[in-house]
DNA sequence: TCCTTGTCGAACACCCGTGTACGAGTTAGT
DNA sequence: ACTAACTCGTACACGGGTGTTCGACAAGGA
């Protein structure tokens, strides 16, 4: 684990392709064995207890560089400007980061205490929390539910988008568009009209109806 | 399995436990062994066997056994009047059930067949849906969604409401006022100002501030 | 009553995952 | 080139879950 001194560079590489194939296997099946892990990685089972002493641990430093990367992507997201849009942009780039993320965050539930995996995920939740918290103040947002509330909701709903694009009930490019329809309408304050993308107007159907059935992807 | 004969009293009781412990136990844990089912039906592991041949079987029973006591107990529900107050009413009734079910869900997606799941949830969904069709007809909820994506939303946000009882950050009590709150708003047609609960005045804080951090169960 | 039907515990074989140990071979750094 | 660091495969011990079999015993139904 912790070392003082530095590692060799084979190592170094190691360790960095098992992490990214800890990502993908536990990304494809929360219970992916370290067998797996080790074989999607190129690399020998013992040398990856060489590196991580046990499964939980692996599985905690998986984690955790998923989500550095993922904070690393979301830093071009522009955040400024009128709320609701900053909302749209924010979804549009992470949404499929969420769903990557969510096989992986089930098996770090469980395995890993429910207060490390609050702790790995306190950054990536203060960014939109902050966005949220200004559209209340500018008053576009609704205030009569909790900040954690709405934010949770959100990442709720990107979870539900992820699941019906993995059941091929969703096409993955409307996504983005149906969950910010959903989340900005959840967001709105009670009693005051509100509008999806107030800047580009809306060629498709304007209200009448909808296809029953989404189409599945090619 | 299926049998021509009616089985013997005893064996009628013996079953009836094991469908209610399985319910129990999987809702704790979606990874409950057979074993720890028995243990919980106060009844032998083999006597398990004896009666479901083996655990996805099992598994596949106790869900539809929970899903028809869920249908039994949503048969109260008037869902007639107002769309929006009919929801809140479903809501009410069913964010609980959604709850129990959760977990038991999650081991039947690990063990069944997808095409399997969607069947036995064939009849709760519908029975939303057809709501959910009646508001969009009445010009109360949005037509700009398919109506397959809201009532999974809806789903979506139950489970999340779920999730945050679990983890002692919501107080249950508030659960069902906050399931309402968001997925009214979501529900509700772009450009158009909506209000919950018309009927009901809320003498709770009209606007301005909510508790930051949502008060934990006692 | 009598016999079928269930139930039970113990034991078994099997598979799979985890974590450790060893020895031989390879690679990187100096 | 020499040595320390690293990797690999095999193998082992251990635990745990799944299904099955067996024989003894209890309980329900006709």
């Amino acid at each position: 684990m912790t070392r003082t001194a530095a590692r060799r560079a084979d190592a170094q590489r190691s360790i960095a392709a098992i992490l990214q194939a800890a990502v993908d296997a536990l990304s494809r099946d929360p219970d992916a064995s370290v067998s797996e892990i080790a074989k999607v990685a190129g690399v020998g089972r013992v040398t990856v207890y060489g590196h991580f002493p046990n499964r939980a641990d692996l599985i905690d430093a998986a984690l955790a560089h998923a989500i550095a990367l993922g904070h690393f992507s979301l830093d071009d997201v522009d955040l400024t400007g009128d709320p609701r849009e900053a909302l749209a942009r924010l979804i549009d780039t992470s949404w499929h980061l969420v769903d990557r993320s969510r096989s992986l965050l089930m098996a770090a539930q469980s395995v890993l205490p429910p207060s490390r995996i609050r702790a790995l995920h306190a950054g990536p939740a203060e960014r939109v929390q902050k966005l949220v918290e200004r559209g209340r103040d500018e008053g576009v947002f609704r205030t009569d539910l909790p900040v954690e509330w709405l934010v949770g909701v959100m990442h709720s709903v990107m979870h539900h988008a992820a699941d019906e694009i993995n059941a091929d009930r969703l096409a993955p490019e409307l996504a983005a568009k149906y969950i910010a329809a959903t989340v900005l309408a959840a967001f709105s304050r009670p009693g005051s009209s509100w509008a999806e993308d107030p800047e580009e107007d809306s060629p498709c159907s304007t209200e009448n109806e909808t296809p029953s059935t989404a189409r599945t992807r090619p």
